[in-house]
DNA sequence: TATAATTACGTCAGACGTAAGCATC
DNA sequence: GATGCTTACGTCTGACGTAATTATA
């Protein structure tokens, strides 16, 4: 058994069997992939992966199992290297971040900056993709950190490690009635204006339906968008009243638009970073982590990577979170 | 980075740093061994270990951390072998058990006869040890199971899974003035006899020890041995009153001797069964456990072994355990 | 017929063993 | 001086690529 069998198992099962595409991928003949895993499989005496003459067609039972421990394996290596590099040379190495248009915009910068000015030799990868996509990359190894607010729960073998808290807010153009509006907003107020705001699953949009829900509102949301800029975009152009996350408003760039507060109309989210259960955290990932969220620190994000499976919420429990 | 140069550090660790002995166990040559680490530390960029000139003299940071997780790399790729094997042929394999006297004489044969007439070509391998040595065996992967009554909980690797309660009795040669006692046997009249038992970290032994202690008795142990075969010669030489588990005492062999029940002078002791945390479970396996314990079905030890760090207990907390 | 796997075969890296060299104890 | 690691070198396995073959959809 060799670790190179067991990547190519794990590739050609993650590339649905097809091993020309494998090979390609890995930058590898197609029959030498074939040829390995005939051996593991002779080695092991089962078949992994089900043929029907000469294409394979689907994964054993065994496979199953086979390639499941395998990738635990390729992981676990991984880590291995990981662990060589933090011991040689602790600034150097990469980060890959995984998260939404919001955080990359709106809270990751200040953060970003600073890390890279401390860590010049640390190559920072960002990827931008729909809160599930960003948690499938990182539980599949793709990335390290997957930072959004919805659906990294969806993902059971993610740590997840609440951020902070934050708020809505309304955003007109100067001049519309909303600007004058005598007493604190309303829902039933906003139900009355088209709205603007994100997609469903993204940015906190479910706690914007479930306020509305409660109150028996139906808004009338005339279009959606999957991040703030381009929402702000369609307001300017009179479209309707835009709903954003506070942290989304900037008070210079956006000194066009009236913001008006609406903490009290939805229930607060929090953004979350998810981390795969198992990965090797280096030294500057703990650094990042404690600058992006000052309460997670080093002894905490240790106890929850180490914490059985879905009981790290509980070390955060009784936690007060920075809010926006 | 190769499976065999991480079954090399691995090996090479638990073999004091000792290259040469390494190489002599794994049936190679040494150079091969010293050339690969060599390889594997270039490949990583770090030392794994620290040289004084040309002799390994200790393990370097680094190379705890990797050491570890080649450990566990290797445990794994052990676990897929299982895994194929249990798939191409479910009732070949082998079982390793290490366990104590008290358990290899008197608790597990009608196991482990039922269980070979079940499964002919499942290897048995039966390795006696103290307590400690079996744990260590199963916690080092040498054994599958680990038997005992002692020492167990001080490896954390391990999973222990409770199996019956017992309690002790004393024996003695027919004639002695215990055989016919007044009324129920008690600590102050063990106290005034020779006694003759287990050594110290055997077999509940320190149950025996809390129950005189508690009464402030101390009493004059003449002679220990490891398991009860040895107990019973003496007793029946004279030397002194047997107190051995109650399991230990064939009704027919032991027939010339006089057993008195002593259960409600001691606490009960509780024999649990030892499994690495992250062992791949043959079928036979959770099979051989069922009939040791029959509360041990499926369910409950795969509960148990995928339960967090020592929080296995609870699980098995509300359970009657079967007594002797 | 196009796609995709296996078989066949040549090449070359690299894993291992033997023998010699040289520190450390 | 004995033990034990490293260096040097020869051998041979086996991993990989190319090309031809064959099976599937």
């Amino acid at each position: 058994m060799k670790l190179q069998q067991l990547r190519y198992i794990w590739e050609v099962s993650r590339h649905s069997l097809n091993v020309s595409a494998t090979a390609q991928s890995l930058f590898t003949s197609q029959p030498g992939i074939s040829k390995q895993i005939r051996l593991l499989e002779d080695e092991l005496g089962v078949e992994i992966f089900a043929r029907s003459g000469k294409h394979l067609t689907r994964v054993t039972p065994a496979g199953e199992a086979i390639i499941e421990l395998a990738g635990k394996v390729l992981r676990l290596s991984e880590n291995i290297k990981q662990v060589a590099q933090e011991h040689s040379d602790e600034h150097r190495g990469s980060l890959s971040i995984a998260t939404t248009h919001t955080q990359a915009r709106y809270a990751l910068p200040p953060v970003i900056s600073e890390f890279t000015r401390k860590y010049p030799d640390v190559a920072l990868h960002m990827q931008q993709g729909t809160p599930k996509q960003i948690a499938q990359m990182v539980s599949e190894g793709q990335a390290d950190f997957a930072i959004a607010t919805e659906s990294l729960e969806l993902f059971t073998d993610l740590i997840l490690l609440p951020c902070y808290r934050w708020n809505r807010c309304v955003l007109v153009p100067k001049g519309h009635p909303l600007e004058t509006l005598e007493g604190p907003l309303t829902l039933e107020a906003l139900a009355g204006y088209p709205l603007v705001t994100y997609v469903f699953g993204f940015t906190g949009r479910s706690q914007l339906d479930d306020a509305f829900k409660a109150r028996e509102l139906t808004p009338n949301v005339v279009l959606t968008a999957s991040d703030a800029d381009v929402i702000k975009t369609y307001v300017r152009l009179g479209m309707g009243v835009g709903i954003v996350a506070h942290m989304a408003v900037d008070p210079t760039l956006d000194s066009d638009l009236v913001v008006v507060d609406a903490s009290h109309l939805f229930a607060s989210s929090t953004t979350k970073i998810g981390i795969r259960r198992g990965t090797f955290m280096r030294g500057y990932m703990y650094d990042f982590l404690e600058r992006f969220a000052p309460h997670l620190d080093r002894d905490r994000v240790d106890a929850a990577l180490t914490a059985g499976p879905r009981h790290e919420q509980e070390l955060f429990k009784d936690l007060e979170l920075p809010e926006y």
